[in-house]
DNA sequence: CTGCTTCCATACGCTTGAGTATGGGGTCTG
DNA sequence: CAGACCCCATACTCAAGCGTATGGAAGCAG
């Protein structure tokens, strides 16, 4: 019965040995419950006994349930910031880095999840900045990638919001079962005839 | 004080006179509320301070909560087939209908707002299957101008995902404040650029 | 005027979740 | 080993919303 295994640091377990949490746990478990659930059903006790324990455990580590949410977004902000930042260093040539945000669309479930479940509620005072400094750095990043392309800046910027937009809306369409996920049959062609109409054809006549 | 206003039909009241409502005010008021709040804030208590009334009226127009909204939902379809019937019959030609789709983007703001609403909320399901339904005939109704255009099926049906994907994204960024409202500085641009982009190049080269 | 139907008000019980208070079992330190 | 500290359980109060029960006012029929 008595584990003495000496466990010195209380960081490294996850939510299934030791009910022992720390913050970055609760949080951790919170960014999943919203991407399921959304930011609305974040509530504490039924997170709680998600996590096998009782609220008196939360209200240890957290003022309340405004702390937590501010917190939880707060680290997904910076997941990703982190991620934007890989991408921007990953592929030389802007053409490829456009292609391959495109194709990153259907990975990364999670955050993308939690990015829908945040447009779901825009006027909640704690969501609200979070999602405009998000989606305002995408967009810079996609306006930058356009503009290297050789596009002047009011063009980059509306191809960049362009790109942008069908990127939010196919991953609504997905999660109604109207979109091919990753792997589906259909889905690979689908990603190449965004990238052919939205990347390659860079310079379209706009004069009739 | 005795108002004799003899009213003999108890329809026409709208919901300010008489606090008289029929199912119809009730469905209404509860559209508007999703619009705003979103389909998890539709409760009966709050609609009915909304309406200036108790919830001892609902109770004897509704079974329940469910009812109510399963009933403003298929209302709010009714409407919603009823416009996308209007604009197969608009115009006669193909490109000035999925034009004329991209300009409407930022009208029938009602309309848009519950959309994205019913978004927030796939799993719901009494919002699923309304939602699927709509989506699927409005999409249909792309890849029918796609294909009048001259596209072959997987092609028009690729570029109907790709410009509904936009619409509905280019719907989350104005909400954010990203993306410029209807009659903005940069607006009239945007939706040019839109469809020089997704539907007057409609034959890209797709072999490089 | 009487009685019936329609529509709404009021009052109640039930459930869920927020936040607080307090105790108790481990774990570390001296 | 004794005390302090960290982490969690339990037991409350409070508020909001659902659904129900019942009464009451207004309108119409006879």
């Amino acid at each position: 019965m008595a584990k003495s295994s000496s466990v010195a640091e209380s960081q490294a377990n996850s939510q299934a040995e030791r009910p022992r949490l720390t913050p970055a746990d609760w949080e951790l478990a919170a960014l999943e419950l919203i991407a399921e659930k959304g930011v609305n059903s974040l509530a504490v006790e039924p997170l709680a006994r998600r996590l096998g324990i009782t609220k008196g455990s939360f209200y240890w580590h957290f003022p309340g349930r405004d702390q937590l949410l501010t917190e939880a977004l707060e680290r997904w902000e910076r997941l990703d910031e982190q991620r934007l930042v890989q991408s921007l260093h990953s592929d030389a040539c802007p053409e490829a880095r456009l292609a391959e945000f495109v194709r990153r669309t259907s990975r990364q479930t999670l955050t993308h999840r939690i990015y829908l479940a945040l447009c779901s509620c825009p006027d909640d005072p704690r969501v609200q900045p979070v999602l405009k400094r998000v989606t305002t750095r995408r967009l810079r990043f996609l306006t930058d990638a356009f503009a290297s392309l050789g596009l002047d800046e009011v063009a980059a910027a509306a191809r960049a919001r362009l790109v942008y937009a069908s990127y939010v809306g196919y991953l609504q369409l997905q999660i109604q079962g109207l979109a091919p996920d990753r792997g589906a049959e259909g889905f690979e062609s689908y990603i190449e005839h965004v990238i052919d109409t939205l990347v390659r054809s860079r310079q379209q006549p706009v004069n009739s």
